[in-house]
RNA sequence: GGAGGAGUGGCUGAGUGGUUGAAGGCGCCGCUCUCGAAAAGCGGUAGGCGUGCAAGCGCCUCGUGGGUUCAAAUCCCACCUCCUCCGCCA
């Protein structure tokens, strides 16, 4: 969310960015329900005034019968008022909340994905010198992922995991941990669930137009979509210290994902999924501090992959393409021969202060002023793209898979071989 | 799930329906003292919204949301969370 004063004061530049992000809101409807707003408030203020100056003179003894009927007059006008402007705050409210996020100036003005920048690739698409498979095959004939049971007992879009394929994914998770800790970040395990204020807090708004939210039927509780819900959270309604800027987590949880519709070529077997692990990263900072680290969240990534061998291309996110609470984003795209080319395996992205505005977490600043935080989120391994990426760029002409070397210490063998 | 108890500022902790936005303590900031620090003393110290060049003024906030009242931290209702005991359980 963004400051009302700000849009006030800068209302060309939000239209601007809201366009550039292509995003459709009348900031001017917004700018005129605002003054609506304002000019009520400010005569409710007037007369919530008076009956408080009634009361106070009142006190100590018992009032009059003339300050009684007076004071009951007063409290009719404020609640009749109250009435009139909750109307306009509801309208107010839904517009205000569709107001995206400013963008940075080095993100790519663009219309979709399309439109944005290759900044480097590390590795080379993988080539085979005989026909290989895709994951769905290779998990069959090895024996790693069964889509079929899971069909008949969760449904469409889930699976099991199977054999080296399951300890795999543990073995990442210890792999990534281990990395992140060393480097300062704070391990979690999260809820899986979470509160109406978190989810939309952090922008994940349930019922909202693309609903990717499952949520919990009589409460007020969603399946989160990512780690980023609960760790963004965490420090909900919080107060930090500026010296302990930033603060970095690191959490693992299940996603969960409708992902209503998503058929198709390019996002079979593991792509596109209802449920997945995931680690994510998640930082807190002062706001001077957050373009740096975004950077450094990008280069986290690229260490990781870059020590997995899987070959792997940097995007710099366009604006059409940021979504509304981001104002930077970089993605990380491996090549996955099934789709003969890059999918998407990571995303980090500099929300500034436009989910810490709604989350309420600020910081005490050296000039003892409390501002709001920025937050940055990040992936470090979802555990679906990254075994597909493994297990398609390493397979060998024999059938079997070659294991990245730097998960020797957690994995029983570095090859998987038909049973 | 059942029975009791409790939620007050950054933390702790008082609070009789009417000078309580809130005592005291801790912490933090500034000053005095000191070569410096500690200790001690003095002073300051919640957030949000509106208005104003500013000083200021007004409104809102005592877990959350409603209600009663001329007036609510204080009374009533619902919900949330925590604590104790019982039940169940990995």
């Amino acid at each position: 969310m963004l400051d009302i004063k700000f849009i006030r004061e800068n209302t060309k530049l939000v239209k601007e960015a809201a366009k550039n992000k292509n995003i459709k809101v009348d900031i001017g409807e917004l700018l005129k329900l605002d003054e609506e707003k304002r000019e009520a408030q400010t005569k409710i203020d007037n007369l919530r005034a008076q009956r408080n100056e009634l009361a106070s003179a009142a006190k100590g003894g018992k009032p009059i019968a003339k300050q009684i009927a007076k004071g009951k007059n007063l409290k009719e006008e404020i609640a009749k008022l109250e009435r009139e402007i909750e109307n306009v705050n509801v309208k107010y409210t839904e517009i205000l909340e569709r107001v995206p996020n400013l963008h940075h100036p080095d993100a790519p003005i663009g219309k979709d994905d399309n439109d944005n920048k290759e900044v480097e690739i590390v590795g080379k698409p993988t080539k085979f010198n005989f026909e290989p498979k895709n994951h769905l095959e290779l998990g069959k004939s090895l024996d790693l992922l069964d889509f079929e049971t899971a069909a008949e007992v969760s449904g469409n879009g889930f699976y099991y995991l199977k054999n080296e394929l399951a300890l795999l994914e543990f073995a990442l998770v210890q792999f990534v941990l281990e990395k992140l800790v060393k480097k300062g970040f704070i391990p979690f395990s999260t809820p899986d669930l979470a509160r109406g204020f978190a989810m939309k807090g952090t922008g994940y708004n349930p019922r909202g137009n693309e609903d990717q939210i499952y949520e919990i039927k009589g409460e007020d509780l969603s399946l989160i979509a990512t780690a980023e819900i609960t760790l963004g959270s965490y420090l909900a309604n919080k107060i930090l210290a500026k010296k302990d800027l930033p603060i970095k987590y690191v959490g693992f949880s299940h996603c969960f994902r409708k992902e209503g519709g998503a058929y198709g070529k390019e996002s079979r077997g593991l792509y596109r999924v209802h449920q997945f692990s995931k680690v994510e990263m998640f930082i807190f900072s002062a706001p001077e501090q957050s373009d740096d680290l975004l950077e450094e969240m990008k280069e986290i990534e690229k260490e990781i992959y870059g020590e997995l061998k899987i070959p792997f291309r940097v995007l710099n996110i366009c604006t059409g393409d940021l979504g509304a609470p981001a104002y930077r984003k970089y993605d990380l795209e491996a090549w996955l021969p099934m789709k003969n080319n890059w999918g998407e395996i990571t995303s980090c992205s500099n929300c500034t202060d436009f989910q810490s505005r709604r989350l309420n977490i600020k910081y005490k600043d050296n000039d003892g002023k409390t501002k709001l935080v920025h937050t940055l989120n990040g992936t470090a391994m979802a555990f679906t793209r990254v075994p597909i990426a493994i297990l398609e760029n390493f397979q060998q002409a024999d059938g079997s898979v070659k294991i990245p070397k730097v998960l020797k210490k957690y994995m029983p063998s570095l090859v998987i071989t038909p049973k």
